[in-house]
Order: C-alpha cells, then sequence, then structure tokens
DNA sequence: TGGGTTTGGGACCAAAAAGTCAATAATTCA
DNA sequence: TGAATTATTGACTTTTTGGTCCCAAACCCA
C-alpha cells in the first residue's frame, strides 16, 4: 500500500542510539540526527514524530540491546558462579574503556540528564536501571557471598551493585584512568565474592 | 575606580549554581540564567566572560562548598571511625533525597554529561573526582576494614566508593525510590566496615 | 565640577534550534 | 492505465540560542 519507506526503520534508530550516545539527548541537534540516520528532515518525522519520540525508541532500543546483554551476562547459568558472572560485567566496562570508548553508557547518562527529569523518559530509565538491579540480584543468589546473605540484604546488595555499575560508566565518561577504573570495577566486584564480617 | 558593581560576584555564583544544578549545562538558557542570578545580560558578560567560563567558576564554586562538605565529613576525625564518616556521608544523600532534593550532585550531572567531553570543564571534574576519592581513602584509613588492607587495596576500595557515592546520586536523580537508595547505600557503607573473606 | 573609567540595561544580531509543509516520487489496487 | 496512498525532500517558519554593543548611569580623582 502506498510508497514503501526507502531506510529500515530499525538500523536508522541503531545509528540514532550512536548519535545520542555520542551527544546527549540536549546536545544531538536535528542535523546530527539527520546526517547519522541518513535520511532527511521530514522522513524523520514522518517516521517519529518528533525528537522526544525516537530517543524513546533509542532508549527502547538500548534497552533491548544493550541493558539486555548486560543482564543475560549476569544471569547466564552457564557460568555457575554468580559473583564471576558479576565480576565479568564489570570487567566488560573496563575492556571497553581499553578499546577506546569513553561514551559511558547511554542509560547511565539519560539518568544523570535533565532529560530524566521528564516523565515519559524517566519511566524508561528506571526501568532499565530496574532490570539491572533485578540481574545482579539473580548473579547474588548464584553467588557466595549473596547466598550467606537473607532476601532483603541481598536486594540491597543488588541495589548497591547497580550504583556501583552507574558511577563505574560515569566515571569513565569522565575520563578516570584505567588503572584507576580498574580498582573500581574489581572492589565492587570483590563483594559478591566476599563475606561480611561477623560482628 | 569608576563605576562599582552592583551585585555580589559570589552571590550571583551562588545562584548560578542552582541554576545550572537544576537545569544541566546544556539545558541552562541565558535567559534562566539571567532570571535565577538577577542581573542583565550585559552584566553577565562582563564579569564572567561567557556561559562556560562562568559554569567553570560555578563549578569552583561547587568545589569549595559541596565537595568540600563531603570531604570534611569524611576526613574529620571528630569521628574517629573512618567507617561511620563514610556512612554518614552516604546517610546525607538518603536525606537529601527525604527532603525532596532530587536534583542529584552536580559534579556527577556535569561528569555524566557531554560538557565532561570539554577539556576545560573535564580537567575540573576530574579533580574533584579525585578529592572525592583522596577522602575516601583518609576515611578507610580510619576504618577498620580499611585498615586491613594493603595501601593498594585500599586505594582500590576508595575508588570503589567513589564509583557508588556518583551511582547512588544519578540514581536518586533517577527517582529511585528511597528505600531503593537506602538499601543501595547502607549496603555500600557496609564496605567500610566489613571485612572480607579469607579466602 | 568635570574628565576618565567602569558598570548596568536592553536592544540588537547571526546562527542554530525544533518543527511544518507543499510539491514530487514511488508504490498498490482496481 | 489511473486513482489513491504514502514516503522523500528541502525550503521555510518560528523560536530560541549565545553573544555583542551602545548609551546612560555611577563612581573616583583631580
Amino acid at each position: 500500500m502506498a510508497r514503501p519507506r526507502e531506510f529500515d526503520i530499525d538500523e536508522a534508530i541503531e545509528k540514532a542510539v550512536e548519535v545520542f550516545w555520542a551527544k546527549g539527548y540536549d546536545g544531538a541537534a536535528l542535523p546530527d540526527l539527520l546526517d547519522g540516520m541518513g535520511i532527511a528532515r521530514g522522513s524523520l518525522y514522518k517516521a517519529f514524530g518528533d525528537k522526544k519520540k525516537l530517543f524513546l525508541r533509542v532508549l527502547k532500543h538500548y534497552d533491548e540491546v544493550a541493558v539486555a546483554g548486560a543482564v543475560d551476562l549476569l544471569t547466564d547459568r552457564q557460568e555457575p558462579d554468580g559473583g564471576k558472572r558479576i565480576a565479568r560485567l564489570f570487567d566488560s566496562i573496563i575492556e571497553a574503556v581499553r578499546n577506546g570508548d569513553r561514551r559511558g553508557c547511554l542509560m547511565c547518562n539519560a539518568a544523570a540528564g535533565p532529560a530524566s527529569e521528564d516523565p515519559d523518559i524517566g519511566k524508561v530509565v528506571s526501568s532499565m536501571l530496574a532490570r539491572m538491579t533485578g540481574a545482579f540480584a539473580a548473579a547474588l543468589r548464584d553467588s557466595e557471598h549473596g547466598q550467606q546473605l537473607a532476601s532483603e540484604a541481598r536486594k540491597a546488595e543488588a541495589e548497591s551493585l547497580t550504583a556501583s555499575y552507574v558511577g563505574l560508566r560515569v566515571l569513565a565518561k569522565a575520563g578516570a584512568s584505567i588503572d584507576r577504573l580498574r580498582a573500581a570495577a574489581s572492589a565492587a566486584a570483590a563483594r559478591a565474592v566476599t563475606v561480611p564480617a561477623q560482628t
């Protein structure tokens, strides 16, 4: 029915992810997006409505790819030790930085930016963060340390690991040296294999 | 010499802090700043040069007040237990949120935003973060847990606590519930009074 | 009192922002 | 083939952006 779209919507979203990731929500101007996505102004507005709706699609895509990747890593029982899964996730952050990626995490950047004050965007960001926390909790259930914790304490630990994750990615973006990031990451991950003192 | 300035520079900066804190660097438009600071366009440019230079002054002020406050809390030996000092800092974050403050932390927001890619701004943000890490390290030296750590491991722990701090403030800004924040904060602070397993 | 100097205020500017639209092109279906 | 429908394009509009500039006002010093 009628003229078919000449570009692939998902491909365009993927490219938009890159632009928003590199420049932030406010910082990504329409021409940036247009160039990055390889489409014209009118096409963008026809296909996505407006900049904010496009950003919501971008966040959804990031959720389905990047966040889902982290969640998979944390919940994949092929590695039976949840502590090791957590350590692996933190390692992957360092690895990204070592490969020159200083963009941080789109979700984290959005959370810290003014965009998160928008109700629609805030809701999506919150739900992604909650998914991360759920995955950390699942990993903890399979970890030496986590198994010694009561359900409440384990949830708290999962929240704290989420905070560490977010903080680490922000520090990476802020230009912290690899050494400092590695130190922070390993100390954070150590919690998953560390036993609290019996005071 | 000539006409004196009619407004107080420091007061104006303090008000600018509020605006940048509330709206972010990109989000704070000139009229926002002008309204918030109660001065006219010409005065702002005459006194501060341009928006970026004003932001650098704002960051410096934030460093001298907010960051210095956190550093003081972490290094004040009136409370001899560094672990308790760390716990107190994390508590203060929760307290701020409980009082309705969801702005997060100006330094953290700047770190996660595109502003941090500017060399001048990035440098200032990095140095503030480094100051936080130094203060965490000092607190750890006075804590049960930290004293059991080698110097290297303690530095790593301090980096990790900085990440937790940043993450926590970002999560607060992203709208995480008080309960979740409290859980994350207490689990993070627990590290300062927790002993690693002797594996 | 008056010259020199700096500030205050706001009109003004060019560039850039997001978003609209009408003309054209590509497709399906009858 | 032609009517209907939808996509593409880029020029256009409106608003807002950060920044400049000029004139009047306020101060110091002689």
